[in-house]
DNA sequence: CATGTCGGCATCGTATACGATTCCGAATCT
DNA sequence: AGATTCGGAATCGTATACGATGCCGACATG
């Protein structure tokens, strides 16, 4: 998941051998588990529960809560408590709307700068991915997706579109768990449009054309597929 | 500063009449005085120091400052303190880069939405630029011109994006006080081509034409600018 | 004089404690 | 029955306390 592309400092991790603090280890736990799906959008997060969990007070489990509250995965209430963030329609549209922008922005600025095994890396991901639409494999398909873009885009050395489209791929990951995700009639013209991304860098086009040909092909993906239903706990 | 878009639920302000927790004032004392200046890059922030003047705990205060933390504005070791982030020349030129691609998408999703008293705020904001640069005030230019560029921009419905905005307007502003960032000899052009953006709104151009336009006028600001050169306290 | 070691101080990291607030169900009233 | 009030449990918010860590200057040594 970690490209070439710098971090912006305040995200790097902090270097290697030392321990991680406590609450940096809540942190990567929560976020982990939002981000994988084990606790669904409108999850409680308790603290002391939490907190028991991983052996440490409560302190520490703020602080992380905090963390993720400011990058929009949790909603902290005063008095009332934690919860995943819901994502609801309207934010659904605008990160990928969001998405689209940024991606086609930080292809376009990698578009002199890819390898030809980077172009082999994503076009293996890209095979894969017919791949697991013929074994219907809708999970798999959705995480080759996030790998193929995530392969083009972390070669863009701007850091901070970097963090951006980051952000916007956590966000869309809360619902990612969900079949919905998948829309079948829109799986084999996004993965013909992903060769045709791959053969425009490939062959040095413009970048401007390629960033147009990158958006379209993200904001074709249809609106429509927001419907998780699960009560909260 | 607010616009009329729509913030992110995670970022919404708690409802109104509630009491902030101390977290949250010390969140936005600590955010005000870094985005104007007062304390600059580099700035140390005890946590005692901080937790005694704002006659707190500290802990209210890390949970502040790790939010601060998320969003770039503040680094923080582990064991050894937080401090004021620095802005490198990589950092400002990766961010003005995001904001030129993000602004522009921002204002081309907002083409068709702009009343004629819009742009006539923002021509008046204009205007009053052309007066600071005929009273050589690049404090007052520099601040007008994030006026400027948020008048348009707010229009966006778009949340996500105009949070991704927000941020890099909280990012330069670690060095907006700088006279540096007041740079001459783009000044003229620069308030030029603000008209000539208004007159492309008003005449209901191709928002992709409009966001080409926004996108060379923000990236025509020379990177040149950042000298910066002060001990950190 | 340059360098290395030691000790104390400043500061961080987290546990614990406890008041404040909210939630929820049971008892009461109409 | 339905609405209302009340009380306790759950949970949050923050202060305080204290061990852990890093910084820096004093001192010793070559």
């Amino acid at each position: 998941m970690s490209g070439r592309r710098q971090r912006t400092a305040a995200v790097a991790e902090s270097g290697g051998t030392i321990a991680p603090s406590k609450s940096q280890r809540a942190y990567r736990l929560l976020h982990d588990r939002i981000v994988d799906g084990t606790y669904s959008p409108g999850f409680r997060l308790v603290l002391d529960a939490i907190g028991r969990e991983l052996d440490m007070s409560v302190v520490p489990v703020r602080e992380a809560i905090r963390r993720l509250e400011a990058e929009g995965l949790v909603t902290f209430e005063r008095n009332i408590g934690a919860r995943v963030a819901e994502i609801d329609e309207l934010e659904y549209h605008d990160t990928m709307e969001t998405l689209s922008y940024v991606e086609g922005a930080a292809i376009s600025l990698a578009a002199g700068l890819y390898s030809a095994s980077d172009v082999a890396a994503a076009r293996a991901i890209n095979d894969e991915m017919r791949q697991s639409l013929a074994d219907f494999d809708p999970v798999r398909f959705t995480a080759l997706n996030e790998a193929f873009h995530r392969q083009l885009t972390d070669v863009c050395p701007n850091g901070v579109l970097g963090d951006v489209i980051d952000t916007c791929w956590k966000r869309l990951a809360r619902l990612r768990q969900s079949t919905f995700s998948f829309v079948p009639s829109r799986a084999v013209p996004s993965v013909d449009e992903h060769d045709g991304i791959l053969a425009l860098i490939e062959e040095g086009a413009d970048p401007r054309r390629i960033e147009l040909a990158v958006r379209a092909h993200r904001l074709a993906t249809p609106d429509a597929y927001l419907h998780r239903a699960q009560p909260k706990p």
